[in-house]
DNA sequence: ATGGTTGGTCCCCAA
């Protein structure tokens, strides 16, 4: 099976080049945030005409959403929080398959969390923080086996996932605030299997920001989205990409798409 | 220390 996730920054805007990256990677599931779209405008014929004839979305208008693109059947898990009461479209998770063979998808999009990294000053901080702690103790009482958890969650852990660590040690998505937090989350009983494949000393990044003449050869990326799978998955794990060409696309999104292989 | 770009919506917000 093979997953892909990816922020693609307006789904409308971009539908060709989830075209092209479906032509390239022939993807089991889509994983997708920052769709931008409301449900009533979401291009469903669009993604049917790729192949994905199971579909499960959550949109709103002009900001955040979530989209699950799958060949086969899927069911949507609606048992997850309204995550901070808000509403805002953050997280949709669906099973794929049935008894044993089943497989969970989570596909998160966390709060961006603004600039300045101080929740009493900064609402949109707090937020995120509030949010990364919720989803903590939501899985953290939940008994998970053969559960995939995917998306942007804008929190670079590792020293090694940002440019460099020391000059983003106060930028919001590199700050301990937030590391800790999604390491504490990520240690309800997930492995990390984008790590699983590269070793932590070595940088890796999915996210090249818009504010750069030349993303390519400054190379201030970010590892913002993730893969993470429950131990029980680890031992399918058969290959991982960040498919890096993708920010040099057409009008491409900030975030490049990761792709995922397991043997389940 | 600062400003840099993009997308969606509606004259500015979020990233």
């Amino acid at each position: 099976m093979r997953i892909v996730t990816w922020n693609i920054n307006s789904l409308r805007l971009r539908m060709p080049l989830l075209a092209q990256l479906c032509q390239d990677t022939s993807p089991d599931i889509v994983c997708l945030q920052e769709t931008k779209v409301p449900d009533s405008l979401f291009p469903l014929d669009a993604v049917r005409a790729l192949g994905f004839d199971h579909v499960a979305f959550r949109g709103m208008k002009g900001y955040n959403g979530v989209a699950i693109l799958s060949r086969q059947p899927v069911t949507v898990l609606e048992d997850a929080p309204d995550w901070c009461q808000r509403g805002d479209c953050r997280h949709i998770a669906i099973r794929h398959g049935t008894g044993a063979g089943a497989i969970d998808v989570h596909d998160f999009y966390v709060p961006a969390g603004g600039d300045i990294p101080d929740p009493v000053e900064n609402p949109k901080f707090a937020h995120k923080l509030a949010f990364v702690e919720e989803a903590r103790a939501w899985f953290s009482g939940r008994d998970m086996r053969r559960t995939v958890l995917v998306g942007d969650l804008n929190i670079a852990p590792l020293e090694h996932d940002v440019w460099s660590h020391r000059q983003l040690l106060k930028i919001v998505s590199h700050t301990p605030a937030e590391t800790e937090r999604l390491l504490a989350w990520q240690q309800t009983g997930f492995v990390d299997a984008m790590r699983h494949f590269v070793p932590a000393t070595e940088k890796l990044y999915t996210w090249w920001s818009y504010r750069n003449r030349d993303w390519s050869r400054s190379n201030r990326g970010r590892r913002l989205d993730h893969v993470w799978v429950t131990p029980d998955l680890q031992p399918a794990l058969r290959g991982m990409d960040v498919l890096r060409a993708a920010r040099d696309w057409d009008k491409p999104s900030d975030h490049v798409p990761v792709m995922i292989d397991l043997d389940a």
